[in-house]
DNA sequence: CAGCATCCATGACGATACTG
DNA sequence: CAGTATCGTCATGGATGCTG
C-alpha cells in the first residue's frame, strides 16, 4: 500500500469471485460507487495523482466545476482518507491538496476504467447511434 | 476485444497520461462515469458477467432494485452496446440478457475497482470515523 | 485566496398501478 | 413473465452572494 500499485486478491484459485459480496446488504462496491461515482471525485483524484494542487488551481484545471461542488467533493475525499489538506498560514491563507497512498491505490484501479473509456467510447457511441436508428427493430 | 481482457495503451512510454483528455469538453471518462457510475449499472454488468440472466432473475439477484430502474438501466446498457437482449417467443414471453464482448471488457476494468473496494473499504471507513471524531482538529 | 450559506432547478430513484 | 406509465420524493449540483 505504499506505492500506487494494487494487486487484487483471489481469482487465481478460481474459487473466489466478486459476486459473493456485491449483493450483500453492506456491499463495498455499492458504497464505493456511491462515493467516487459522482460527477467530480474521479477527476479530482486524477489531477492530484499528477501533482499537489491548490484550491483555485483545481477549479481552473477541472473545467465546469462549481466552487460549491469542488469544496464539497474535496471534503468528502478527505473524509474517506483518499486525499490530504495542508494549510500554510500565509496571508492570505494557502491550502494545498494532495493524494494519499490509499487514494493513489484507488486511482490506479480507476485508470483501467479511464483508459477503457478513452479507447472504447467511440464504439459505445457508435452502438448508441445504431441503436437509436433501429427504432422498432429491437 | 474478443475476450474479457483489456490492456490499456500508453503509460509504458511515459509520454501519454490520462490527464490530457480528461479535461477536454467531450471527456470520455466523464461520459463513462455518467453512464455506469449510476446506482445499478455496475451491479447488472457483474451479474451478467457470470451468466445470462432473465429479467425477473436479475430483479431477484440484485436486492433492492425496483422494476423501473432495472428496466431503465437495462435499456441504457443495451443502447451502449454493453449488453444484449434476446427474446424467445414463448408464452408468456422469455427475455434473456447477456453481456457483450465490449461489456465484458468494461467489466474487467470494473473488477479492479470492485476488488479494491472489497479490500480497502474498511480502511476508508476507519478514516471516516477518525475524521468525524477529530472535530476542529482538521 | 479559500472557502461557506442559501436558493433553486433538474433528474434520479422508489412506489404503485396497469398491460400484452 | 416482462415490462410500461405515472406520481411523488429526495439528493445532486449550479448560481449567486458573502466572509476571514
Amino acid at each position: 500500500m505504499q506505492d500506487g500499485t494494487f494487486t487484487p486478491p483471489g481469482y487465481s484459485d478460481g474459487t473466489r469471485t466478486a459476486r459473493g459480496r456485491v449483493f450483500e446488504s453492506d456491499c463495498p462496491t455499492r458504497k464505493l460507487l456511491d462515493r467516487i461515482g459522482d460527477k467530480w471525485s474521479a477527476l479530482i483524484l486524477l489531477v492530484l495523482g499528477d501533482e499537489d494542487t491548490r484550491f483555485n488551481d483545481l477549479k481552473r484545471q477541472i473545467g465546469g466545476i462549481s466552487q460549491k461542488m469542488l469544496s464539497q467533493t474535496l471534503q468528502s475525499l478527505k473524509r474517506d482518507g483518499l486525499i490530504m489538506r495542508t494549510v500554510e498560514p500565509t496571508t492570505p491563507i494557502t491550502v494545498t491538496y494532495s493524494i494519499t497512498p490509499l487514494g493513489r491505490e484507488l486511482l490506479a484501479a480507476l485508470r483501467f476504467m479511464i483508459e477503457w473509456a478513452e479507447v472504447r467510447l467511440p464504439e459505445v457511441e457508435k452502438a448508441q447511434r445504431i441503436h437509436d436508428q433501429a427504432l422498432g427493430a429491437d
